[in-house]
DNA sequence: AACCGATATGTTTACAAATACATAACGCTT
DNA sequence: AAGCGTTATGTATTTGTAAACATATCGGTT
């Protein structure tokens, strides 16, 4: 079985930092509350899922994700309405380019 | 200086084979009929490059690169008519990607 | 038969990335 | 002030990948 697969990203001064990783950890984020949660969930170690924010905030605009340490709950982790416009531009590029593959899969003689 | 960028490489049975590392590495074949030299253009080292053909040989209908052992120049590689073929079904893959970034790459406001 | 330049293959070393472990800092609650 | 859960950060360990090194193999030429 073959199969064409094609990954996009967002490079920041020839570092990449958005892609399909941070975009799926925004989302684990948004639904748990909690950066350490949302990590667990990936299965991703805390340090990797930090430094990934920090990436994100640095290069982007405005931050994406808000960290908040102490207080009731020990903390938390939310994406700012910044991020949720991005992560929105982003799953629509997605669906663009899963047409693409669909419709240039079909003519490739070599995925037999 | 933000970019968007783009890749799409070929599976085979989940394991990817046929990408941009493949796809390079077959025109220095091509081009040095050797492999050993076109790896030495890549800065690769013999042993991956070789493993590399082995790969593309392995999970293709054809043979994409003929290796020759001993013999006046000591043996060469060279990439089959079939190879052929298939570089450039993704040489148009990749422009047809590129027309899209191009295209998609202008709406994205988290560019800026 | 000896030589040559390339492929073929195993072993070792070096490096990078991810994880694991440990601990501190924070701020609200009680 | 003590406890809690989370973020923050440093260090050590593991893991996986790539390169480096060494050697064997092949087949034509001389």
């Amino acid at each position: 079985m073959k199969q064409l697969k094609i990954k996009c990203w967002i490079e920041a001064d020839g570092e990449k930092y958005y892609g399909p990783g941070p975009h799926e950890l925004l989302k684990q984020i948004q639904k748990e509350g909690s950066l350490s949660k949302a990590a667990e969930k990936m299965h991703m170690s805390y340090k990797k899922a930090w430094a990934m924010v920090q990436r994100l905030n640095q290069f982007s605009e405005e931050a994406l994700v808000i960290l908040k340490k102490g207080g009731q709950h020990g903390g938390g982790a939310e994406v700012s309405p910044y991020a949720l416009e991005i992560m929105k531009e982003y799953d629509t590029l997605q669906l663009k380019v899963k047409q693409l593959i669909d419709q240039e899969g079909k003519l490739l003689k070599f995925l037999k």
